[in-house]
DNA sequence: GATTATATGGTTTTT
DNA sequence: CCATATAATC
């Protein structure tokens, strides 16, 4: 090899006769990025800010930046790159591996704060009186938990709200406040009063008791019990910042203090801190993220590099004309001035609707249009809304249009009952004192264990001071008796068989037994209506995910903890989010998502649902001038995802909580000068109206038979149009549709249906508070039609 | 003790 | 409208 030093790999993808010099090699990469960008990559040692505006090539800068460090000759065991989302994580580090060409990436500790933590404090759980393989609690855990203390303190559960008193926890915790200091706290003692909680406090410092009890940490103890250890154990701090010698932190904005203080710490010794971020996207303060930590940063170290990338290589200039426009309303911000070599592009087009099924038709005829008319796929789509629940009026249009779509986040695949409780099994073996993993699964499959039991068991446990599973293992001493001490003998046996495997069998062939053992498989297998065949797949699906787990390479970035084990699978499944599985996003389908999910990405045409007061800005952030210039940053960052086209709709009215509801156009779209935009498609007395008094006459028809299209969805798959081949031939219901009684009918009579149209009935049975018809109908084939809830006219008597 | 009918209340946003 | 918690019934 004719070249120069270790670092040759970075180059291989050049030709090889190119290559002359180690400074001509860094000419190469670095002739790719404008001044700005090449100042931010060159910079090696001393902390530096990068102050990188929306599509300003920061990811290409964070990881060229990454791939010169390594080109410099710093060891790749020594770089530590922390980011929001597991996908920013596997995206950097494919990038990285791209430009590097070898394998040396795979040294990299790249990942997200909470993964890289918990891999950490995995390591170094006994120091802090963990066990190594101690449970991570996702927020369903974590409230299941809350609300078993709110009982057993005697408050009300109408005040002390299990949402309400984890975001107050949360925020602490984010905060690097603890129980105690929580409870001594003046102000936060006020607050509580004066909302009529004055005992979260307390309600904290036995939730913390319990989740330590329990050998669990929630998502904010990831970085609380981070925190704890630097600051507890010197040696350990050491350790960690000697081995993080580059640290680099993308999303800087959405950082919160708990973060702040443990980046701070971490890179006290050698201060090769780079941050990166963009106050104008700092959407995240609910979460306890402070844009101050971005001031504070030039505060915190001398002589820091500040760079600012103000070229935008993504949009259009009409499209960041109106971001710059919007974002400009907002008092508190780093002034930027944004630009781009782009072309014009076309107007932004307004959409107004009657409602928000014609807002989800019009959207998908305008991408079915667009397809005809541009040669566009549908992976260049994405529709981008305030609230998850906005999802479902595009997801019906899309469907009954036959467009393929993917929906990112909501309940994601982790979520679901049948997998919860399938995992708790996973949970339980390796960690028995997860109290809340037992609870789940202590008489599922139903095992003669029922709410007495528990009552008694839980009561134990809390007099004892003994976990549920010793008490359980010990049950005839305890004063279990008869049938019931049969069912849970049975029970301790089968999992403590379980746990004798866990050393001699791999994570799946583990979980096939487990599913074997314990019956579930059998018995969501024999469940054959819809929904319990999506979960039998669904846990088909969970077993095929361990498989795979099992079969990964082992990457060495996973370090000093890192292994096949079940519980470091289970420490991974907690940390992943829908958004994650990147495997389909290649797929063409049109992507929906919450605009803080899309946060990062980009598409071609990007649509933006519910511009209307109350959902965008949302009314919970309309009382406070800080919460509603996040509202406008959130609404900075949609309009800015898009490259070429933007379309921003709103609907006059819209079914919330299943009742139709007023709103008014959102006070965001006044902000937007009208030579930006085409409102052909937004005014009140257009041509249109007609078409949408009628289409929203349809929608209230429609609303009653609701329960006849909500087939389950199954995860991690791509819609490709299950209604584009109709099982029901629509039908139009006649003019004069009426309902009759349901108890004149008789076998024999002809009747309409709404949607299924004309038929005949063949027999009528069924409970008298649940009468079932069975009906051949002309166009749809014999239906059974549950009489309570369907609507019938009778046409004829027999 | 388990299965099924009824009531209630919930929608920001996420690791 | 939907999901989950409680009450009612077998």
């Amino acid at each position: 090899m004719p070249v120069v030093c270790s670092c040759t790999n970075i180059f291989s993808h050049y030709p090889k006769q190119m290559i002359h010099s180690v400074n001509l090699l860094m000419s190469m990469y670095l002739n790719e990025l404008n001044e700005p960008q090449k100042q931010a990559v060159t910079h090696i040692d001393g902390p530096m800010m990068i102050i990188a505006g929306a599509g300003s090539g920061k990811t290409k800068v964070i990881t060229t930046r990454i791939a010169h460090l390594m080109a410099s000759g710093v060891d790749a065991f020594q770089i530590l790159a922390l980011t929001f989302t597991n996908k920013a994580a596997a995206e950097m580090k494919e990038r990285i591996e791209k430009i590097l060409g070898g394998t040396d990436a795979r040294n990299l500790y790249i990942g997200t704060f909470h993964s890289v933590f918990a891999r950490i404090l995995r390591a170094e759980a006994p120091r802090l009186g963990y066990p190594s393989s101690f449970t991570i609690y996702d927020a369903d855990d974590a409230k299941s938990v809350l609300k078993t203390i709110v009982k057993e303190m005697n408050l009300d559960d109408k005040h002390y709200k299990p949402n309400i008193v984890l975001n107050r926890i949360s925020l602490a915790k984010n905060a690097l406040v603890g129980p105690d200091e929580y409870l001594t706290d003046a102000i936060l003692q006020q607050d509580d009063a004066k909302s009529q909680r004055p005992e979260i406090g307390n309600i904290y410092k036995a939730y913390a008791q319990r989740c330590f009890k329990n050998g669990a940490m929630d998502f904010d103890d990831l970085l609380f019990k981070m925190y704890e250890l630097l600051t507890g154990f010197p040696d350990a701090l050491a350790k960690y910042q000697r081995k993080f010698r580059y640290i680099m932190i993308d999303e800087y904005q959405d950082t919160n203090t708990a973060q702040y203080e443990i980046i701070k710490l971490l890179g006290a010794m050698h201060e090769n801190l780079c941050v990166v971020g963009d106050d104008a996207q700092s959407i995240y303060s609910f979460r306890g993220a402070t844009i101050e930590n971005i001031l504070q940063f030039q505060r915190d170290y001398e002589d820091v590099k500040v760079v600012k990338l103000e070229q935008n290589y993504r949009s259009t200039q009409t499209i960041l004309n109106v971001a710059n426009q919007v974002i400009d309303n907002n008092r508190d911000q780093i002034k930027k001035k944004l630009f781009t070599d782009n072309h014009e592009g076309e107007k932004i087009r307004l959409i107004r609707s009657m409602t928000d099924n014609d807002e989800g038709r019009v959207v998908a005829d305008m991408i079915q249009e667009l397809k005809l008319r541009n040669h566009h796929f549908n992976k260049d789509f994405a529709i981008l809304y305030r609230t998850n629940a906005q999802s479902r009026s595009f997801e019906e249009s899309l469907r009954r249009m036959g467009i393929a779509y993917r929906i990112y986040g909501g309940m994601s695949f982790y979520q679901r009952k049948e997998i919860k409780d399938f995992i708790a099994y996973l949970r339980i073996i390796v960690n028995p004192a997860d109290e809340e993993a037992l609870k789940r699964i202590i008489n599922y499959p139903v095992r003669g264990i029922g709410k007495t039991t528990i009552d008694k068991l839980v009561l134990l446990a809390n007099e004892t001071e003994r976990s549920s599973w010793e008490i359980l293992c010990n049950a005839a001493y305890h004063g279990f008796r008869g049938n019931t001490l049969q069912c849970i003998d049975e029970f301790v046996t089968m999992v403590k068989m379980f746990q004798s495997e866990l050393t001699k069998k791999n994570a799946y062939d583990l979980a096939v037994i487990v599913g074997k053992s314990t019956g579930i498989v059998k018995e969501l297998f024999n469940d054959k209506t819809t929904e319990g065949l999506a979960r039998y797949e669904n846990v088909q699906e969970l077993l095929n995910s361990i498989k795979e787990f099992i079969e990964t390479p082992m990457n060495e970035e996973d370090g000093e903890v890192g292994d096949k084990s079940l519980s470091t699978y289970l420490q991974q499944i907690v940390l992943l989010t829908d958004t994650d599985n990147d495997d389909q996003h290649e797929a063409d389908t049109v992507k929906l998502m919450t605009i803080h999910a899309a946060k990062g990405l980009e598409f071609p045409v990007v649509f933006i649902g519910g511009l209307e007061e109350t959902l965008f800005p949302s009314n919970m952030s309309i009382n406070s001038r800080e919460d509603l210039e996040e509202e406008r940053r959130l609404f900075y960052v949609a309009i800015t995802r898009a490259k070429t086209r933007l379309f921003i709709t709103f609907a006059n009215s819209r079914y919330r909580f299943g009742q139709l509801q007023q709103n008014e156009p959102s006070r965001f779209l006044e902000e937007i000068d009208d030579v930006y935009l085409d409102k052909s498609f937004a005014g009140s007395t257009s041509r249109n109206n007609n078409g949408w008094m009628q289409s929203s006459a349809h929608d209230r028809m429609r609303r009653g038979f609701g329960s006849m299209s909500n087939a389950p969805a199954t995860p991690k798959k791509t819609y490709t149009t299950p209604l584009a081949k109709p099982q029901t031939k629509e039908h139009v219901p006649s003019e004069n549709f009426e309902a009759s009684n349901t108890a004149d009918l008789k076998e024999g009579q002809t009747v309409e249906h709404m949607k299924f149209g004309f038929g005949t009935i063949t027999r009528l049975e069924g409970a008298a508070h649940n009468p079932i018809a069975t009906i051949i109908f002309q166009q749809n084939g014999e239906k059974k039609i549950m009489l309570n809830y369907a609507k019938l006219r009778i046409v004829e008597n027999q």
